[in-house]
Formats: structure tokens, sequence, C-alpha cells
DNA sequence: GTCTATAACCGGATAGAC
DNA sequence: GTCTATCCGGTTATAGAC
């Protein structure tokens, strides 16, 4: 019996975990279905089986749920990623797979995302990308970007390279903010904006070299570690 | 009698418009003290001597004030910058002081700002700078920028300077967003990040005239009014 | 210590009378 | 244009069950 229960709890997680993972489960559906306004916290626990307060105890608030989303979407976008970029080793090429499949994994969250996305640029929220509730969702990010460059043929200068992560970081925020945006049919321009951007940021890398260059391009890379570093503070 | 209360209503408005400035005067003020969430608008209601139904009547909700305070900002900027541009010819100090004064403008409300700033990326609030409802305030601000060009020396290819004035307008977005987040004391960063970020949009404007960069130079300018013009919608 | 349930609080928003 | 009364939903306090 006890070897059972062990099993159980080894696939599905403890029965807090399933809870919790219910409860974002449904919320979810219901953030698609009816908006994330309109979805109300009372429909959620319902929906999960659960009284209204306990909803509480795994998640303290109603931003917290957005919270999960973003740590299962990126989870989502890793796992998209698995297989798709081998063989690439084209700098362009991989950064276009990955933002096109970033784009592919948000898309079911088209209709909601505005709102998801509404805290964003409140320095108090913990939903705040820079905030340090989200640092490790944001580590992960920035490493992540950090493989998908690793493994192309590209060859920077040194601190170009450093810092080219945290400028692909800020570039995946602002892609995503112009997909919110973006009301074209399956939100195509914004596949194209990925062809386009990338095909630019590549060619900008190029430049890099250019000697007058030189110091701007220095403060331009001081400035992005600042933001992303320490904008969490 | 009737006389003087036309003179009245021309100098102050009419008793609506009034109580409207009251109303926007009093939440700035309690925004600024308490932050923009421990404000309730039955606290705005009270301090402005009417009944919180009738707030409704002026503001339909309580982001409309937020909408309102854009509006004055954007006012205070160009009352601000009224004679501060004049003598100054390079692109590179009109810039740098319009962006400056910017700052000064909104440093009162630093505290608060953040959470003012809340709704800017959910695409369907009154209060998102790409939608129609805050679509005067952004004409108005593109045009001041557009003006802000027009005063300097700057010779620019014509694509180039037909764009500027809404890139430059994405740049103050940003730049807004980094001040948001930005703990420096007196947000010191801020202002050097204009500096900075000035010094290095007017030499890569130099660079625009590079003929191997036409093509990427047309398309990153079609994204922009792109963004700006439909993102509206 | 982990989890669940009930009842209440508070504030944004609305309806409808005057 | 102004008021009163009310609704609705996020959040919290708290008491207890496993």
């Amino acid at each position: 019996m006890l070897g059972m229960m062990s099993a159980v709890a080894a696939s599905l997680g403890s029965k807090g975990e399933r809870t919790r993972e219910r409860i974002l489960d449904v919320a979810l559906d219901l953030f698609r279905q009816h908006g994330y306004e309109a979805t109300t916290m009372r429909m959620i626990a319902t929906a999960a089986g659960v009284a209204l307060g306990n909803s509480y105890y795994y998640f303290p608030s109603k931003d917290h749920l957005v919270q999960a989303f973003y740590e299962r979407m990126h989870a989502e976008l890793v796992e998209a990623c698995r297989g798709i970029l081998d063989g690439h080793v084209a700098l362009r090429a991989r950064l276009r797979l990955v933002m096109r499949t970033r784009l592919d994994v948000l898309r079911p969250y088209h209709g909601v995302s505005g709102t998801l996305f509404r805290t964003a640029a409140d320095p108090r929220s913990p939903v705040n990308p820079f905030s340090d509730a989200s640092g490790p969702t944001r580590r992960a990010s920035i490493d992540f970007l950090r493989d998908v460059l690793a493994g192309s043929n590209a060859r920077l200068p040194r601190d170009v390279a450093s810092t080219l992560p945290h400028l692909l970081w800020l570039y995946e925020l602002g892609l995503v903010l112009f997909w919110v945006h973006d009301r074209s049919p399956q939100q195509r321009r914004s596949y194209e904006l990925v062809d386009d951007t990338t095909d630019a940021i590549v060619r900008l890398l190029a430049l890099a070299h250019l000697p007058g260059l030189r110091r701007i391009r220095q403060r331009m890379l001081h400035w992005v570690s600042t933001l992303v570093a320490e904008g969490a503070q």
C-alpha cells in the first residue's frame, strides 16, 4: 500500500500539488473561454472542485495565476524547441525558429494575453518580468537564449556575446508586446516581424565589428545589462 | 450679471468642467500621497465634495483618471519645453532637452507611476497608449516630436524624416518604462540613459545613409509605422 | 504541518430616483 | 448633474479536519 502511494506521489506529485495543478488548469481554460476579468475566483474554485478560500491557499492572488501561466509558457517553449533546432547552425535560422515557436506556444492565449500582460509594466507587481518573483523564469529564459546562441556558428566579440542573451530577452518581450496588439488573421504580421527583425539583428551584429561604433556599442550593452540585471532589484 | 457669469465661465469653464477638474486634481493628489490602489473612489469623491456615484458621471472608471493624467502630463511637457528649445538647432541637444524635461515633468509621480502605467500592455484598456481612446494624446505627442525635429538642422533621408517622430514616440515610451523601474536616487540613471541614447540615436541616423543598409532600414521603418499607426485600431 | 470550508470585508461599478 | 442604495468580485479571517 505504502509502495503504491509513493509511486502515485512520484508520478503525479502529492495531493496538494495535484490540487494546485487542477486549479491552474481550469483557471487557464476559463481564462481562454471567458477572458481574465470575466473569470471570477469563484468560478475557478467551483470548476476545480475546491472552496473559494481554498484556492487562495494555493495561489495568494489572482495575479499569481498569471505568474504560473508565464512559467508554464516558458516550459512549453523549451519543450517545443526540443529537436527543432538540431541541424541548424546559422544564428538567423535559430533565432527565427525560437521566436516563431514562442508565438506558436502562446497562440491559444492570444485573446486573453493582453489582460494577462496587463501588470507587466507595474514595478511592484510580482508578475512584472523584472521583479524578484519573476527572477527564476527570467533567468531560465535568458539561459535558454544563451544556449540557442551557443549552438550557432556565429563568432561575436566577447562583450557582445555575453550580453546578447539579455538583449534577446528584451527583444522577445517586445515581440510579445507587438503580438498582443496584432489583429491580423492568425497574427501573421507578428511572424513576418520575426523574420524581418531576426534578419536585422544578424545584420546589425555584423556591424558590431566596425571600430567607429565601439564606444557606442559598449555603452548600449551596458544599459541592457543594467536594465535586465538591476531593473530587477 | 450675465456678463459676469460668462466671464467666469470663459475663464474657469462651466460648472461641470470645474467639477471635473476638481475631481481630477484631488485624485492626482491622493494618488501621489497614498498610491493608486490605496486611493479609493470613495476617498476621491469625498475629497472632491461629490457623491461616489457622481464621480462616475465624470470619469466612467478609475482607469479614465489615468487617461486624464496622461493628457495633463503631455500638456505640461509642451508647456515646460516652451522657450527651452530656442536657440538649439543640433538634433542631439533638442532631443536631450525634451527627454530630460519629460522626466522632470513626471518626477512628482515617480512613486505611483508604476501602477499608473500598469494597463499600458492591455490592448483593450482605453489607457493603453495604442488605443483609440489614447489617439488624440498619441497624435499630439507625435506632432510635438515632429516639431522638435523640424526645428533642428538635421538633414535626413525623406523616409527616415517622415517616420522618425513615430520612432521617437516609441523611444519615449521605452524611456518612461525604464524610468518607472529606476530606483537610483532622483532617477539619475534615467537621465544618463537619455544622454547616452540620444547620442546613439543621432550617430545611428548618420549611418542611415549607408547604401548597404537601405533595404533593412526601409523594413524597420515600415514596422515602426505599422506598430504606431495600426497597433492603434 | 497540510489542507479545506464558511463567512465576512472592502472597494469598483451600476441603477434609478430626484 | 447629483444623490442613495445596491451589486459583484477579489481578498481575508478564522475555525477546524485530516
